[in-house]
DNA sequence: GGTGTTTTTTGCGCTGGCGCAAACTTTGCC
DNA sequence: GGCAAAGTTTGCGCCAGCGCAAAAAACACC
């Protein structure tokens, strides 16, 4: 890993970056070249906001590498995670919602990449670039959906359900092969998967534990890797 | 009330019913006109589906008058509310969410009127209607705010909680307002309740009838007047 | 008015999982 | 290497709220 402290841009920005990416894939060259040049790139180390609840939505941002959770923060000062976000897909995109302030706080989970333009752009880039505004609903789509599933698991679901599941979602949006599963390849403590599931690290730590005897799991200081996914899908349906 | 059979069309819509809703606000009168004489009005019983989860979307709907309940099924076949639609408002607007089939159950609460297009005239309506695509937008951010707020509470609150703030936010949505307080207005069960706060229709009921006892609520069948709401935001925020 | 159905109330026992507390392990940092 | 900080494990007691059951009340329909 490369000491250099955060940058404003990098020294030069390849248009194979987006190319491959769905908002950007039906675009020439020369126009992800034009894009690029708009944009701003910046590392996020692991742990840090990069945008908050309630602000105003300045930017909108595009995750090259990394991942993100999207939380927020009850009263109480409870955190919860609403959703995770993969590489790839757009993020602090409040203009598609018709909101001008962000709807809640996005947090680097790893070292992370992304771009972000001005929101001032947006238009111009939902009206100008094929495919980018029909790809943005059809994240936003995916999220609505993903939302709605957590809602009728948080509501019917035992907690060890909800576990399980989360960590087959997990292990679907970021699993790693290695020799003995499928290991989730960003680092996760606990305290994430709990409030993640809406319980406490204590439970899952329990369910882990006894897991990890029953030989479903092993783990490693924020390292989790599935051994028998198969199980958990039987645990996270119902308690059969 | 009439008691003349659901209807394809009614005799004649008036400009006016589109005028003052949000979607329609910034259009000329000859607009409106065109777009109604597109649209299919249509009355659904409560209790009815006006469309169902994973059917293809073949319409989009204005809801004119009426309640909605956004409902999922669950595999053990529990019924969970997502979402409330108060009238006004567009449904069933699965292209804004880049989706061909509904993501949810859109079930009558109430005796409801809709308009309905085919959904092959969505791109055009976002096309030539001015504010039209800006309100969706609003639309589909509100609702996702709401789905939000909805995965907190459930994350983090007691079902006391829970259903005191559902009352509140049905008496804000809904209220009507009767000389001993406000009144939701349209029929309501504790098991609908329950599906709306995740819990069992028992808990509703026994969280009612304390509520009553000091004097917070009055209920009678199907019917729920909150008379003191400070007491109930109270309650609704933390168990103070 | 009577009968059947839907909705509501209430009692009672049980348990999932939270709260609290304390020890232990791993990692990062000087 | 040693110390501080962060993360993890485990035990124990408790209670909110669910499940079950049964009765009462309100309503719809004939």
């Amino acid at each position: 890993m490369e000491h250099s402290p955060p940058q404003k841009t990098l020294p030069r920005l390849d248009e194979s970056l987006l190319m491959q990416l769905r908002p950007f894939a039906e675009l020439e060259r020369q126009q992800i070249r034009h894009i690029l040049d708009l944009a701003t790139a910046r590392r996020y180390a692991s742990g840090v906001a990069i945008f908050e609840e309630g602000f105003r939505a300045e930017r909108f941002y595009m995750l090259l590498d990394g991942y993100v959770r999207v939380v927020r923060i009850t009263p109480n000062g409870e955190q919860i995670t609403a959703l995770h976000i993969p590489s790839g897909e757009l993020l602090g995109i409040a203009k598609a919602l018709g909101r001008d302030t962000y709807p809640a706080t996005a947090v680097a989970a790893t070292e992370s990449l992304a771009l972000s333009w001005p929101m001032r752009l947006w238009d111009s880039f939902t009206a100008d670039y094929a495919g980018f505004a029909v790809e943005t609903h059809k994240t936003l789509g995916r999220r609505v959906g993903e939302m709605n599933t957590r809602i009728v698991e948080l509501a019917t679901q035992q907690v060890e359900q909800r576990v399980a599941n989360a960590l087959l979602r997990l292990i679907n949006q970021t699993g790693r092969k290695v020799e003995t599963g499928i290991e989730i390849d960003f680092p996760i403590t606990r305290q994430d998967l709990s409030e993640f599931t809406a319980t406490t690290l204590h439970t899952v730590s329990r369910l882990l534990s006894s897991w990890e005897k029953q030989g479903l799991v092993t783990s490693k200081h924020k390292r989790i890797t599935v051994c028998d996914p198969h199980a958990l899908v039987v645990l996270g349906q119902g308690h059969a």
